[in-house]
DNA sequence: CACAAAATCCCCTTTTCAGGGGATTTTTAA
DNA sequence: TTAAAAATCCCCTGAAAAGGGGATTTTGTG
């Protein structure tokens, strides 16, 4: 096995976690931190001329969320591994983090050891979850995964959420209450939620809406 | 004026912000950080025997809330400074922080210059707020300062967001519906909402629940 | 103690929601 | 092009919530 080290980009916008991450790894042999950016944009500046061999990335960041950006690193560099990092650790997030092309998922409060077996991993092609977010997925996964919502359905379930009655959004989208009341009830069904209450909650909690 | 540095001890679960914390100011002339704490606990545990003039706290800790914990603090400790961290920004934590005796909010993603100045400022005894914890201050100064909800109200309004209906609610609490259903109206007045599902939305995004 | 705030309870009416059923027309993707 | 999915619409009934009113009993704190 050949000694290069591992080239680690890191694309976060909180100054304290990039200190962090450069105390942390920045002595630490086999790692090298090839460049740091703030903000999506500058991210995708930087691999126009430049590479990597994982990005640890926040999936909160100021311009673009983390998965989309994801996505189109991974379509257009699909050899750099990403490493999504995130203060939350929701199922829902990890899923689709992984979904569009994520090798692993830590958050933000790991350790260095966590840290470190995670690039590594990564860097090998690997997946890595860390714990907590391995337990999300896989409670998102048996307890309740989140049937898809369609479009006219999420539209309604927003202004559900902001108070409209069937008559009120029936004039909003130019439609007959009949039909807002009928997406209202597959929302129930599919949410498998019994009212208007545990449906806003649900969906925020959620992240529907 | 004298010289002391300013003692600085660290309230926060995250490594990578310990590490930040460590590498940002552990060389800046002036402060010294006299200690961390992953835990509520641990931080109780160690002013018992230690002192410090500033403590950064974070919001989110395991064991207990931020707001709790500065509240002991500053019963306990009343010279102690609290600088409260966190990654949100929500106008309803930095009310709250602020009510129970934090003398600052600084958001994570603050960079150096501004954790400096803040650190000084709040060891002076002065208050510092960060653009963005000022901004969302404001907004949720002007626009809507939420109405105090009572024991049994927001009692009720966890049972509500539940799904429960009022009979189910009342059973729940061996009061009559008609009780429940004064609680619920007067919630809907007091945060001035017109049915159950702004209610819930309402609820949810000022932390009520 | 006394006063205010909170919690308790009841009446009424109207509107909205929930639960059940069924049906047709557009879209969308294979 | 054709089947499946989504979106549209309607009927019915009973339950729950909203809006209005008023009243009494605890509780808590000065």
């Amino acid at each position: 096995m050949y000694n290069a080290a591992i080239r680690v980009f890191v694309v976060d916008d909180h100054p304290l976690v990039q200190e962090g991450m450069r105390s942390l790894l920045g002595n630490e042999k086999g790692i090298e931190i090839c460049g740091y950016a703030m903000t999506a944009q500058s991210c995708l500046g930087f691999f126009v001329h430049n590479s990597a061999d994982v990005i640890l990335m926040d999936i909160n960041l100021p311009d673009m969320n983390g998965i989309d950006l994801c996505k189109e690193i991974k379509t257009k560099y699909p050899g750099i591994m990403i490493l999504a990092l995130s203060t939350f650790n929701q199922g829902s997030y990890v899923t689709k983090m992984m979904e569009n092309g994520a090798s692993g998922y830590v958050v933000k409060n790991a350790d260095k050891n966590e840290l470190l077996e995670a690039i590594h991993e990564v860097s090998k092609g690997k997946t890595y979850l860390s714990f907590e977010a391995g337990q999300a997925m896989r409670k998102s996964n048996e307890s309740a995964q989140i049937p898809a919502i369609t479009r006219r359905e999420k539209e309604i379930l927003v202004l559900i959420a902001e108070g409209l009655t069937n008559p009120e959004i029936a004039g909003k989208l130019f439609v007959s209450p009949s039909t807002v009341d009928s997406h209202r009830k597959n929302l129930l069904a599919k949410l498998n939620v019994k009212n208007t209450a545990s449906l806003v909650k649900f969906a925020m909690d959620h992240q529907l809406i």
